[in-house]
Formats: C-alpha cells, sequence, structure tokens
DNA sequence: CTTTTCTTTTGATCCAGATCAAGACCTGGT
DNA sequence: ACCAGGTCTTGATCTGGATCAAAAGAAAAG
C-alpha cells in the first residue's frame, strides 16, 4: 500500500510508476512498494544533448543508467586512437553493465540526440535486488541477455558479408523499435552512417552503397536518415543470423556415445 | 605443464573448501559456512570425454558450469549450418551465463579433452544469493567480466587485421593461463586450427601462415599445439588491444630477448 | 607393421570490400 | 542569403585474406 505520493514540487520528475517504459527497463512483477523502493534510488537528470557524453571511457563506475528518450552510442578507443562503436542504445535500454566488474567504464557513452536518463547508483540497486528477489532476477536476466545480444553480434562480425551484416543491423533495429511501440517498419537512424559501418566492421562507402542496392532490390526505402522497411521477410533472408529470441527445441540430449 | 588424467572417485568429490580454483570461481570473501552451503548445491557429475557435449543448442537452461579441469569450446549454429565458435573455456571459469535470460542455451558447449566440471542449478544459486551478499556481488561482477571480455573479442573481429587478431588471443590465452598459475609462457592449444580460425574469423590457412610467420620472426615456438610464447612484449605490441585485464599494468617478465 | 583418415602446411589464384579520389548534398553560422 | 565545414554518394583502383588445390604429417584403425 502506498501511503503517501509526495510530489510536492512541481514534479517535472517522472515517476517509474508512471514510466511507460519500465516494463522494459524493469519489467518483473514488482508491487507498488517495491516500485516505490526502486523509484527512491533513482536520480533523474537533466537531458544529455547530442554530442555530450554520459560518461567517458575509464571513468570511474558508479551507476548504471536507463534510457528514457533519445538515444546514446558507446563506443572504446584503441591503442591506435581508433574508435570502435560497440553499440546503438534506444529507450528501455540500460547502460554500463560492462563496467560493474572493473568498477571502471571500458566504454564511453555519448549521445546521438537530445536523450534523458534515470540514473541508477549500482550499489543501491544493489542492495535493494538482495531485498527485492524480483529485482536480483531481473538484472540477472538483463545481463544475460546482453551477453546473448554481445555474442550474436560476434557471430555477425564473424562470419557474415557485408551485404549480410547491414540486413541484420536493420532488423534488430526494427526489432527493437517494435517492442517499445514504434513503428517497426518506418524510423530514423540515429548514427552517422560511419558509426554504423565501424560498429558492422566495414567502410562508409560499403554502407552507402549497400542501402542504394537495398533500395534498388525494393527492400527499403532510404531518405537521408529515414529508413521505411518495404520488404522486412526479404530483409530477414538476408539477414538470417542468430534470431536472438529464437526458441530452437532441444531434443532429448545423451546422445554422449563415449 | 604435465597433463594429468588421474581421476579417482575421492577427487570427484572435491568439495569447495579444497578446491584450488574457487578462488577463481566464487572469490569473494565467503566464511566457512557460506562455503558450505554453496558446496551442498553443487553437483558433480562424471567427467564429460572429449567430443561430448556439456549442453547442446536450444537445449533448456537450468545450471551454470564450474569448470575444474579439462577445456571446452561454445559455438552456436547458424541458420546456413555453419558453425561459429564463441569461445574456449579454462577451469575456474563460468558457462552458460548467457542462457539465464532466456532459459534455453543459445549455444552448445563441446569438451575439447576430458573435463570435469561443477554443476551450479541456477535456481539454487539465485537463492542463495539473496542470503549471501558477497555471492550475488560476484555473479553481477562475473556476469559484467563477460560482457567486458565479449566487447573486447567484438572489437579485435571488427578492427584488426588477421595478425593482430592471432597475437591477441594468444596474448589473452597467456593471461588466462598465468592467472590460474599455469606458465603463461608455454602452453598447449586444446582447439583444433580450424577452430581458433573460426573464432577469430578468418581461415585455418591464414593460421597456419601466421603462427609460421610468428616463429619466424622469433616471437613464439611452434610445435603442433603446443606454444611457447619467446617475446611477450613483441607479441603484445602487435596485439594492442583493450586491455581486458582490470588494473593490471601488462609485465614484461623476459626482461630482454633478442 | 600398413592403411585409412583427419589435421596441418604450403603454394597459387581470386575477389569482396577497403581505400583513394572527387563531387553532391546538408546544416549551421554570420 | 551566403559560405564553410561536415556528411553522404559514386566511381576507380588496389589488396588482404579467402578460396582452391594438393602434399605432408599425425593419429587411429586394421
Amino acid at each position: 500500500m502506498s501511503r503517501e505520493r509526495v510530489v510536492n514540487l512541481s514534479e517535472v520528475r517522472t515517476q517509474c510508476q508512471k514510466c511507460s517504459l519500465y516494463q522494459l527497463c524493469m519489467p518483473m512483477g514488482l508491487g507498488e512498494g517495491d516500485l516505490n523502493k526502486l523509484d527512491k534510488i533513482i536520480k533523474r537528470r537533466r537531458p544529455v544533448e547530442k554530442g555530450e557524453f554520459l560518461f567517458r571511457l575509464g571513468q570511474d563506475f558508479s551507476s548504471l543508467y536507463a534510457i528514457r528518450s533519445g538515444s546514446l552510442k558507446t563506443y572504446t578507443s584503441q591503442s591506435d586512437g581508433q574508435e570502435q562503436v560497440i553499440g546503438m542504445h534506444l529507450p528501455g535500454e540500460l547502460i554500463g553493465l560492462d563496467a560493474i566488474g572493473s568498477h571502471r567504464h571500458a566504454c564511453a557513452a555519448v549521445a546521438l540526440e537530445t536523450t534523458s536518463v534515470c540514473e541508477i547508483p549500482f550499489d543501491h540497486l544493489e542492495s535493494l535486488s538482495r531485498e527485492i528477489p524480483g529485482l536480483q532476477q531481473h538484472l540477472f536476466r538483463l545481463m544475460s541477455a546482453e551477453i546473448q545480444h554481445d555474442q550474436c553480434h560476434m557471430t555477425v562480425l564473424a562470419r557474415m558479408p557485408v551485404e549480410n551484416r547491414l540486413a541484420s543491423f536493420l532488423m534488430s533495429l526494427s526489432e527493437r523499435y517494435k517492442l517499445r511501440g514504434y513503428a517497426a517498419n518506418e524510423f530514423n537512424l540515429s548514427m552517422s552512417r560511419g558509426d554504423i559501418a565501424n560498429m558492422l566492421g566495414m567502410a562508409m562507402e560499403t554502407i552507402s552503397r549497400l542501402l542504394g542496392s537495398f533500395q534498388d532490390q525494393g527492400l527499403i526505402q532510404v531518405e537521408r536518415k529515414h529508413i521505411r522497411i518495404l520488404d522486412p521477410a526479404g530483409l530477414q533472408a538476408i539477414a538470417s543470423n542468430c534470431r536472438e529470441s529464437s526458441g530452437k527445441p532441444a531434443d532429448n540430449s545423451s546422445s554422449h556415445s563415449a
């Protein structure tokens, strides 16, 4: 039972209960009381402007960040100064998970547009998740999902020709947008061609050519940053990578002939 | 390094308290009581023979596995039937983390040699980690480290020429062996050339040529599966990737060898 | 032991995609 | 509006590594 809803200020302050994304960022069945506890440890901060850092490489880790709106990219810098884009992050996603172990951010996070985030101090979250079993479970699942996603990306980078990589990226974006209630087949790329190319391990020119080629094949329609997917099945066929959420049934596994 | 295959029953019943690896697999400061609780939920099972599956792709997830001795590779299969090697796993490492979220293994794990593991039922581990704060914290860190490691591998695959990838792989192996008390500069590859190539996103022939070339440059000495690193600093210079290790500066154990 | 089979090495060729180059297009600043 | 400094597209060339091919070792089987 909630005893009080202290909304004393003119409340720009969105609460978890009212956030349309909490289903994504903390979707386990938390009671109202638990949600309140969570809400109390979360810090809201002014939006991060385009090009601004949410955190930098090497910075001490203290909080995870849940993206409320906008988008960010994360990237590392190599010894030669080259930057390597690790990922692009949409509303409802949690970033910073990679820094828990080392207490230091292994990548930098930069806003691709004006972006608002919830800052979640990790030590508080950790102790809270001891009190709330569902929260602990959810964190394990989120981290596991991140591992699975990264392994999928590794596979894409290791084995696939460029055409497949781009198709795979587009379909993944489409799925993620859909999941959070946006149109699945029409969206804006917030990353530049250069960043996309970097992330997919190819040259910007190649991205450009492929987008043109996909358009010629009637798979998509491109206009600057705006993408419309005309033939999702066709694109998916090209992507044909590890379906991240696939549930292939397992046969009975006792075939261990010694 | 002598390979011991002595597996008798008393050894199979080794307890966490007596396990030389628990520092790696569960290194937080657990009291004796806590260690006992952990010990109680762990199942020991007969060793997995070379080529046998520990778990298969798509199989229902129920347990994590801590590797006690031996080694395994994990891999996924793509829609075209191609297998993609995800990683090679050494004693002291925990595998299966990627399946927590989906409750289904997204990769298969095969023993590369006779391998013994501790099976840790995850639901028990989860509830135990609610009781033991240090255990919860440790699990978060392990998962985070896995994420960081995977991101590092993504970077290697996306940006590096083959020479760097292989050097990076060898140095990473060296570090991991060192961490668990084996010789850092002399070890056996338990994976075939083909598997290594697959994992690093290149052709087996290229691995073969590069090993030869590294040997010609005096960086390593290769004899079949046995590798001896002669010039760690030189190899590291070629690898020059994201330093995975938390705070440790690279050691220059070999003072000077020309 | 010999034969078969699998793994690795070595050599020769080829091509996907990088790089180089140059022009077109946006976007923001004055 | 104009100009300057990005970002994107398009075309021409080049090359790192894949692929193809075949022999040489190891290991396993008879």
